[in-house]
DNA sequence: GCATAATTCAAACAAACGTTTGATTGATAT
DNA sequence: ATATCAATCAAACGTTTGTTTGAATTATGC
C-alpha cells in the first residue's frame, strides 16, 4: 500500500473496514454472539453495507476466515515446498517447525491465532465446512511428509497424532490470550518451540503394542 | 403423570428432562445457538420452566456442565487418590491413564466429552469462568502429580505441555462424533489409549536447550 | 378438608436479530 | 452534460430471543 490515501476505490476501502470490524468482534464475542449492528457500528458503515459486499452473514465470515488463513497457510506450504526441494530426508522436527513457526512470526497478522481458535470450534455447519476447506491442503500434505519422515509409524497413527498437535496447537493459541497487542514475542515463541519439542517426541514414539501389563487394572 | 414411577417429585423430573434437552441441545447447536424455546419444546414442558428452576440460560448451562464435568473429574481424581496411596512413584503413563480413560468408559454419560468439547471452546466470559472452575482441582492435582513424575523437567514446562494433552483431548473428543450413540467403543478406547502414548512420550521428552543448530534457518 | 406453598401454564413483554427495500449519492464513460 | 452503474443510506420488515407476569394447577402440612 504505497500511496497513502485514496489509492483503491472507496468501495474496497469499507470492505476491508467490515472485515476488520467483524475480525475483532468474532475474537471477542464468537461467530454467534456477534451481530451485523455491532460489526457496522464498529466498521463505520451502514448495517446495509455487509449484506451488499458479502451476501450476508455467513459469507461474511466465510470472507473473514478467508483472510485470515490463508496467508498462514500459504507460509506454511511455502516451507515444506522448501524443505523437501533441498533434502532428500526432512526431520519431523522441521516439518513441525515449518507448520508452527508461522504463529509466531510477527509479521503476519497477529489476530489470526485468535481467529482460528475462536472458528475451529463452531457449531454451524456451514462454516465448519469452509474451515476444513481451508485447511485440507496443510493437514493432507503435512501429514504426507511426516509419514515419510517417521516411517516406523503407520500412517493412520500419524493422521490422529497430527491431528493431537493441531488440538494442542489450537489450545496454546486460545492461552496467547484474546488479543495479545505486542505479547512478548519471545516468551510466544518459545512456547511454540515447546509445542515443537512436544510434538516431535509425541509423533516419533513406538506404539507400546508389546505392551504387557503397564495399563493398570481399573 | 402418567408416570406410574414416580418416586421423585413432578419437579426433580422435570428439573431434569430441562437438563436433558438443554445437554443435546448444546452439543448439536453450542451454547448461543440453542433457544430456551427448543429446550422447553424437546422436554415437554412449559417455556417459563426453565427460568424458575435455573433462574436464566446462564443458570442452566452451568448446571449442565457441573452435572457433566462433576463425575468424570470424580472418577479422575479418586484414581489418582488410589495411584498415590498405593505406590510412592508412579508413571507418567499411569497418571495420563487415569485422565484420559474415563472418557472411553461407557458407563459414564457418553454425551460428556461433546459437551466439554462445546463449552471449553465458548466466548462467554461467565461460562468461561464456570467451565475453569469445574477443572480446577484436576488441573492442579494431575500437574503436581506430573511434575513428581517426571523431575527432569521443570513445573512451568511441565504445565505448558499438561495443556498440550488437554487440548489433544478436546479436539479428539470433538472427532468422536457429535453424539456417538454406542459408536464402536473399541474405536474410541484405541484413540484414547493413541493419546495416551502420543502424551506420555512429550511429556517426558528433555528439552533441547543444548540444541546446536537443530533448527533450520528460514 | 383446608390452608399454604410449590409448580405449571398461556400470554405477553421489550429488545435484538438478519435481511430487504427504495431512494439517494458518487463516480465513470460516452 | 447526461446516461449508467456501483455504492451508501435511513427506515422498516417479520422473526426470534430471554424474561416476566398473573392466573391456574398440583402437591404438601396440619
Amino acid at each position: 500500500m504505497p500511496t497513502p490515501e485514496s489509492s483503491k476505490s472507496a468501495s474496497a476501502d469499507t470492505r476491508e473496514r467490515i472485515l476488520d470490524a467483524a475480525e475483532l468482534l468474532l475474537i471477542e464475542k464468537g461467530c454467534g454472539g456477534t451481530s451485523l449492528r455491532a460489526i457496522a457500528s464498529n466498521a463505520n458503515v451502514n448495517l446495509a453495507a455487509t449484506n451488499y459486499h458479502f451476501g450476508g452473514k455467513e459469507g461474511l465470515f466465510a470472507a473473514v476466515i478467508h483472510r485470515c488463513a490463508r496467508p498462514i497457510n500459504e507460509q506454511r506450504l511455502a516451507s515444506l515446498d522448501m524443505l523437501e526441494a533441498q533434502q532428500s530426508h526432512i526431520s519431523t522436527r522441521e516439518i513441525l517447525k515449518a507448520l508452527l513457526d508461522p504463529l509466531a512470526s510477527n509479521n503476519l497478522p497477529e489476530r489470526l491465532p485468535a481467529v482460528m481458535n475462536r472458528v475451529t470450534s463452531e457449531p454451524d455447519e456451514n462454516l465448519r465446512a469452509i474451515v476444513q476447506a481451508e485447511f485440507s491442503e496443510v493437514s493432507s500434505r503435512f501429514i504426507a511428509a511426516l509419514t515419510r519422515a517417521i516411517p516406523q509409524v503407520e500412517e493412520e497413527e500419524i493422521s490422529l497424532r497430527f491431528y493431537f498437535v493441531i488440538g494442542s496447537m489450537l489450545h496454546l493459541v486460545g492461552l496467547f490470550g484474546p488479543l495479545t497487542t505486542a505479547e512478548d514475542d519471545n516468551t510466544r515463541s518459545q512456547k511454540i518451540n515447546a509445542l515443537v519439542n512436544f510434538g516431535v517426541a509425541g509423533l516419533e514414539t513406538e506404539s507400546p503394542t508389546n505392551i504387557h501389563s503397564q495399563g493398570t487394572s481399573e
